[in-house]
DNA sequence: TTGGGTTTTGACCGGATGGTAAGCAGTTGC
DNA sequence: GCAACTGCTTACCATCCGGTCAAAACCCAA
């Protein structure tokens, strides 16, 4: 099904889209049926399959717009900026995604996870030719004696793991900290002293 | 089914379970099939059914058995060893497990990802307990000024991410990485720097 | 109002999948 | 060698699920 047109198509897919984050973030590809996001989007299951070719195709169109997003905080860590500040900027605004877009981090986790297959082309390209392109830049900021030695890309790792960790395991987060806890603000301040130590030449 | 008796019961109970582990860990509970773990078990799907009353139990007895040495290493931190060495030890055993057992890791990852309902009477009981006791010991070693002051709970969650995210993404790890590299020795030099300059008082 | 397109639905299909029944085969203890 | 139990298989069932189809309902312009 080709990009929709008139109001009611732009208005229906958004809602399709919408439940079928909802349905396959919390219970991945195969987990999820067309009943419970036809059911969630109130929606008739023939009626999702008029708008969207089938299951796969739904999984598609939200994984495609997935990866756009995914990718921009560690596009925006600016070349030309103070060093640790970027880091620690783009560290940030991963963690502000894990908090405000959990579904969208467990999509992502889900498909991972489970050998990737879908994503692989992706994550093989462009995922890969930014991490590339941004290694070079923490490198030089190393040269420079800006920021401490490390390998930049497991450097990058460990935000991907330390901020992902906490929309992706989110139920053991709540679990083990129990009632009164903010699990992102607890984080925030944790993960600034992290890389505030890490990061110090 | 009441646990094994015989030879051949003990036997097979261990095909089925290895090879559950196996596909549970890459397909997810839905998305494994008892033809698929049949198949890789070497059995027939009936004769599966002999020996664990549905897939539901399987699944069951592959948790259980998970958790216990899941939590190993944790209860291996020792509270009157050498602060630093013993976080330290940690994290290194939490890193092998991933390495040596991603399948394990993967499992409970796909678990606790799915809003973890199967898991969460031991991970608020058991493991709740555990994180509660250890962060005392840590707390007790920040207060000695033999650790450096952080939140301990925020402590163990980093190390739990920065370890499994290695299992648990390793097709990310791979494609990212590329050709040429040992992702779990590169980890341990990267985790090694990190926490000694984080744990540093 | 009418006619043509768009949107929605109820009824249905075929294959996959978890699980069962009933009897056959193997093993063991005597 | 034989009974009795354990282990295993073939055939089958019921349900679920992705997907189809034909027709109904809706919308809107002329």
């Amino acid at each position: 099904m080709p990009r929709p047109r008139t109001r009611i198509q732009q208005k229906n897919s958004e809602t399709i889209l919408e439940a079928a984050l909802e349905v396959f973030s919390a219970q991945g590809f195969r987990g999820a049926t067309l009943d419970q996001i036809a059911e969630v989007a109130g929606l008739s299951k023939p009626n999702l399959l008029y708008y969207f070719s089938s299951k796969e195709a739904i999984h598609q169109a939200l994984l495609a717009d997935l990866l756009d997003t995914w990718l921009d905080p560690l596009r925006a860590m600016n070349p030309v900026g103070e060093p640790v500040a970027e880091v620690m900027a783009y560290m940030r605004r991963k963690l502000e995604m894990s908090r405000d877009f959990p579904r969208e981090s467990r999509l992502f986790a889900n498909e991972v996870l489970q050998g990737g297959h879908r994503l692989r082309e992706a994550i093989e390209g462009e995922l890969k030719a930014l991490v590339e392109e941004k290694a070079v830049v923490l490198r030089r900021w190393m040269d420079e004696g800006r920021i401490a030695r490390l390998d930049p890309v497991h450097l990058l790792f460990s935000i991907w793991a330390l901020t992902q960790h906490y929309a992706d395991f989110d139920m053991q987060v709540r679990a083990v900290l129990g009632e009164g806890h903010d699990p992102y603000a607890e984080a925030g301040d944790f993960l600034e002293t992290l890389y505030t130590r890490l990061l110090r030449p």
